[in-house]
DNA sequence: ATAATTACTGTAATTATATACAGTATATTG
DNA sequence: CAATATACTGTATATAATTACAGTAATTAT
């Protein structure tokens, strides 16, 4: 997607503010009013542009046709099962997505990671609950967090993190801490969890 | 707000549909040929009819001039600690309201209610949860039940249920069962818990 | 250096759309 | 029992809106 120049991001934002405001895309006319063009026609050419440059698609004959593309950034995906190997986020382990909402939960969250066992019971993390992960969240000894030891993703709180020690810890009494020389065994702090979902009881 | 006919429901569905396939709103045309009507008259009618009645606004003029009146019944309120006396959803027992987002966990949460203390921990309800509640969700002996007993609301599992005798069990070794009678004492059953937000880990 | 892109004006035609007016028929409400 | 609401058909028209064509001028890429 190639990058918009200043007046087509200015047109895009108008666009975007028109259907925020009232619901509905603007005509050509609108933008040529609210820019001060005197011809409708200086905006059906940069809509053209926009189009072209994968922003927008025009629904040619349809007045007021100006469909927005970018809405891939309003969707957040949840990770069922992690294949060995590549990464968390990766088409393949994307079970579906939902729409993100402003209010609901973080901002932050990047990611919803399903959860696989019972090492997390404890804190009231149970099978199947739904982790907001977050990749940036600054993560601190006591932090519940989304771990990759040796291709296997997993969900513990860091109790320790230390250049040749880091010390997880599930939350079960069941089961015991998993002590860790990252520089041994490959190990990866993915992103820490900010967030549950769980969407039956 | 007056009700709509069936039909007039059929149509704003349609709308809403519109939008939410394409970004705008459908034209006369697109109603009437959607619905098989031959005069897009027909339709012009029925938007009348439902702008009449409060659920739509028509911006005259404008093609597609169709807005939407947002319901507030696309905020969920969260309630925090219930008072006395009045209904649950009282006003005062608000702590704030959340969008409602469509594929984000059951379309069929009314509120959610956030938990106070240590009760159900056992299937993993913490304190400072939020559950959602549906109060039309069929419950059955098995169901966690957000339940009002001599004016005190309780999120418990349902485990009996007759004419003289409920028994709600809290998920949490330290208590026991709660018995009662409620020829004798006030219950009220007052939904079910559906789904269940952790806003921080 | 030349072509393509950006950023417009200006005019005009075609089509898309809202919407008025005139009816028909049935159901519901005061 | 009349008035109003519901649920349409059918025709027509003004206007809203897209969009083609013909230009001008400056900037940017090849």
């Amino acid at each position: 997607m190639k990058n918009l120049t200043k007046r087509q991001e200015e047109i895009l934002n108008l666009i975007k503010a028109h259907i925020l405001d009232l619901g509905i895309p603007p005509t050509r006319a609108d933008i040529a009013r609210s820019l001060g063009f005197k011809s409708p026609n200086a905006a059906e050419q940069h809509l053209r542009a926009i189009e072209k440059k994968g922003f927008i698609k025009i629904l040619s004959g349809a007045s007021r046709g100006i469909v927005l593309n970018d809405n891939e950034n309003d969707q957040i995906p949840v990770i069922g099962l992690v294949a060995a190997g590549g990464p968390i986020l990766a088409e393949e382990n994307i079970e579906k997505t939902i729409p993100r909402s402003n209010n609901l939960l973080s901002a932050d969250v990047d990611y919803y990671l399903r959860v696989k066992g019972d090492s997390m019971v404890d804190i009231g993390i149970f099978e199947e609950d739904l982790i907001g992960v977050s990749k940036s969240a600054n993560m601190k000894v006591g932090s519940v967090v989304v771990a990759r030891i040796n291709n296997e993703v997993t969900v513990k709180t860091l109790i320790e993190m230390s250049q040749n020690k880091v010390v997880l810890r599930p939350e079960n009494q069941k089961y015991d801490d998993i002590i860790i020389n990252p520089q041994v065994e490959e190990l990866a702090i993915e992103g820490s969890c900010i967030a549950l979902l769980r969407e039956s009881i």
